[in-house]
DNA sequence: CTTTCTGCAAACGATTTGCAGCAGC
DNA sequence: GCTGCTGCAAATCGTTTGCAGAAAG
């Protein structure tokens, strides 16, 4: 957490205003939270994120996840796995989506090449459109065994 | 349920073995649920289930699921809403996606255009390969609102 | 100061599980 | 019959919530 470049310190002033506008404060512990998640290449669960928080209520951290889900700054992933996985909303990281192990349950991200988004677009526009349904966003997810469960297990 | 093309007694004949290869019985609970998956065009949560399932324990119809999956029939899908949802596996039917809506939970089907299967396969194969994933599958699922959920409230 | 948070512990609710009797083969 | 399944009720466990004292502004 040294931040000799100030990342952090960018992420907070675009994260403050966004809870402000949502009448939240930028209290200590959803600083810590961000920063947290800001500090990984992969979702976290919750016992992850008290792991690498230092001192922080189980439920706080609970009910601040819920708070900056609904400001729009953290998203929820579930795996299926036990745990929810959490991460910064792909606004103020860049968009990507998942490797999920069904050993292990971990979640790891890839970004998708341009292509690969391009032709997504295009279709899903299509689908929707005929469907009636108004598209938000979407998730695609690789499902299978990670690198470090084949080496252990076959 | 009257089946008057043999679809469901089609659909029996291709679970039972794989049933029987996993050590289990085709116990009538079981192919009620069978039934009840195969008769829909949308993926069932356990509520949704035991309403149409007639007098079916709801632990029992827990337990079959699980057997279900683990026997390769029956796929689970975790949308973020309350509950999971069920549906029989692609193999059982034919392979496609899903439209969740954020705001009823609901979770319906999509066929996917070859355009769209073939350009994502190609591009899934070589994320996995680099990352050294074992890739057994893949989710595409598109996250918005349901056209009766915009009818409603706009 | 007032309002919003935090931490603790208790409550919730979807899913799982132990057990006694019943069905599959 | 033996083994595995069902139903019931109790237990589990991730997550939510009520409340009294502590920070934010």
């Amino acid at each position: 957490m040294a931040d000799p470049e100030g990342t952090l310190t960018e992420l907070h002033s675009t994260v403050a205003p966004r809870l402000r506008g949502a009448g939240l404060r930028y209290t200590r512990s959803r600083r810590r939270v961000i920063e947290v998640l800001a500090g990984t290449d992969r979702p976290l669960t919750i016992p992850d994120i008290l792991a690498r928080a230092g001192t922080l209520a189980q439920s706080s951290v609970y009910r601040n996840l819920n708070e900056l889900i609904d400001a729009g700054v953290v998203h929820r992933i579930v795996a299926g796995d036990e745990f929810s996985h959490f991460e910064l909303a792909e606004e103020l990281t860049h968009h990507h989506h998942h490797l999920v192990c069904t050993r292990c349950g971990r979640v790891e991200d890839f970004v998708p090449t341009d292509e690969l988004e391009s032709s997504l677009h295009s279709v899903l526009r299509d689908v929707s459109a005929s469907s009636g349904f108004a598209l938000e966003h979407h998730r695609l997810d690789l499902i299978g065994t990670c690198a470090e469960c084949t080496r252990l297990t076959g």
